[in-house]
RNA sequence: GGCCCGUUCGUCUAUCGGUUAGGACACCUGGUUUUCAACCAGGUAAGAGGGGUUCGACUCCCCUACGGGCUGCCA
């Protein structure tokens, strides 16, 4: 039974088209989305797109891939910012009409003039058509200015930063309505987010400034300030603002690397915010964990070894099903072909011992070779050298004692193990070649697995064949 | 320049005035093993610096240093 309190919740994601879903803002969509579906709130999207020049429906694109992806799904229809336009140039004169905001006619130039002029330390732009008569506006272009009290000051309660006080003095009239009629982003994403019943504000850090400007909107409007919770953004290893230098940034280029979407939401939930000891989570389990109050306040680095680690896990947790459902969305989005009804079933059949070693999807299909690849197993460098001639003759001698052999495990090892001490090589020495024949490589399951996957005639097909 | 935020092992973090400062990743050692991996056991490793407050400070306050953010008719 959802509680009453805890019900109403209500977050949002809210990017700006401009480029692809960037790692930093995959992680602000999953904290919001835990934290409302954790509570039995709702989780929105709306695309911030009010800037047109840079805004573009592939970026909208790629940044629901990257969602999808990750496994957020929101509530009701994706909002466009820019389709609310009226309503964001509506509240703009409600506020003018309140004497809540003011027209402004000075130019760009003017104001680019005071800040030039203006080395002093407290260069905040006054507009000199605040307070003025409406019988002395000129006739020309104007923007709606917010009517900022200039003294006392603003006091932001923040559910991570804590008790944040900005000197109202500070801070200028911001512009909340361009000359041209459209709103800027102070404006609409403060109606949006009331409009759309947003209770709780979950974003990167850079906007924490910018709380208390927009704060001042709810106030000029009487409106309800939501709860707001501004989170430090991640950093590459080595602390600085991550960037394309570090690597991956982009959310796609990470499903391409092959990473899991479970582990990745995993490392990523962890990734400054933490609940006790507890490092390994489903998703359900992060749901129910997650809170605002576990949020760090220092900017976090990515470190892939971590990543990789997480990512293992939950390779290893993965049902099988699941696995090669997720492994083939893996090859669609590498450009890689797909695997083929009989490789989806060998791979079923085989996925047991390669999964738990595995970290990527690209991990896992390399470790999944042997029982993918078909005839001729071409060894590599390593396996061909112990592929001599002693080894292939003693490959030569095992294949007709596996002609009849009951193919389980405990069919098996007694003729393997015979062959070892009969040849004096031992297990390992002979297990080299072996792995080399089946699987062309040195590095592999166990020879027993292998064995069992590939089945009689395959095994003593590829042991005939590099014995040859 | 001004304002705001931050700073515990290399990394992610726990700690909410009294702990041998805990866990995870990584690393090192040992064990197991059929290579690698996985797995098991153990180990190295931290409160940026300086002042206060306090019987006692990682924890509260101030300063400094360093890092980040905001300071747009971008979002």
């Amino acid at each position: 039974m959802p509680s009453p309190q805890t019900s109403h919740i209500v977050t949002r994601f809210a990017p700006s088209p401009t480029g692809f879903l960037h790692i930093g803002g995959g992680r602000t969509a999953l904290f919001n989305w835990l934290f409302a579906r954790g509570r039995g709130g709702k989780f929105l999207l709306r695309i911030e797109d009010t800037d047109r020049e840079r805004s573009t429906p592939e970026a909208t694109a790629a940044i629901l891939r990257g969602l999808a992806w990750l496994g957020l799904d929101w509530d009701g229809d994706v909002v466009s910012q820019f389709d609310q336009k009226d309503r964001h140039a509506e509240v703009a004169h409600q506020m003018l009409a309140r004497g809540t905001a003011y027209k402004c006619f000075s130019s760009q130039e003017e104001i680019a003039a005071f800040r030039a002029e203006s080395t002093a330390s407290y260069a905040v732009f006054r507009s000199p058509w605040r307070g003025a008569d409406p019988a002395s506006h000129p006739d020309l272009p104007y923007v709606i200015r917010m009517m900022a009290p200039q003294t006392g000051e603003t006091l932001i309660e923040d559910e991570v930063q804590g008790r944040v006080v900005i000197k109202n003095e500070t801070l200028d009239d911001m512009i909340v309505l361009r000359s041209d009629g459209t709103p800027t982003y102070m404006l609409a994403v403060v109606v949006d987010d009331h409009d759309m019943g947003v209770t709780h504000v979950i974003r990167g850090d850079d906007h924490l400034n910018n709380a208390a400007r927009q704060q001042m909107v709810y106030d000029a409007m009487g409106w309800q300030v939501p709860v707001w919770a501004h989170i430090p953004l991640i950093h590459g290893p080595d602390g600085k603002k991550l960037s394309k230098r570090h690597g991956a940034t982009g959310v796609e280029e990470y499903q391409a690397m092959g990473y899991p979407a479970a582990g990745m939401r995993n490392y990523l939930t962890r990734l400054g915010w933490a609940h006790g000891d507890m490092e390994i989570f489903t998703t359900d389990e992060a749901k129910a964990a997650f809170d605002l109050k576990g949020i760090g306040k220092a900017p976090a680095r990515l470190d892939f070894k971590k990543l990789e680690n997480t990512c293992g896990h939950h390779m290893a947790m993965a049902g099988d099903a699941a696995l090669l459902h997720e492994l083939q969305a893996y090859l669609a989005a590498a450009a890689r072909p797909p695997l083929t009804e009989a490789q989806s079933e060998l791979f079923l059949r085989g996925i047991y011992c390669v999964k738990d070693r595995a970290k990527t999807f690209a991990d896992l299909l390399d470790k999944a070779q042997f029982m993918l690849a078909t005839r001729p197993i071409v060894p590599d460098e390593a396996a061909q050298k112990s592929l001599d001639t002693v080894s292939r003759g003693i490959l030569k001698s095992l294949t007709p004692q596996l002609q009849n052999v009951l193919w389980t495990k405990d069919g098996l090892e007694p003729i393997l193990n015979h062959l070892a001490s009969e040849s004096g090589l031992g297990f390992a020495k002979l297990a080299a070649p072996i792995r080399a024949a089946l699987a062309g490589r040195t590095t592999t399951p166990s020879v027993y697995d292998m064995m069992l996957v590939i089945g009689r005639n395959e095994t003593i097909a590829r042991l005939k064949e590099a014995s040859a």
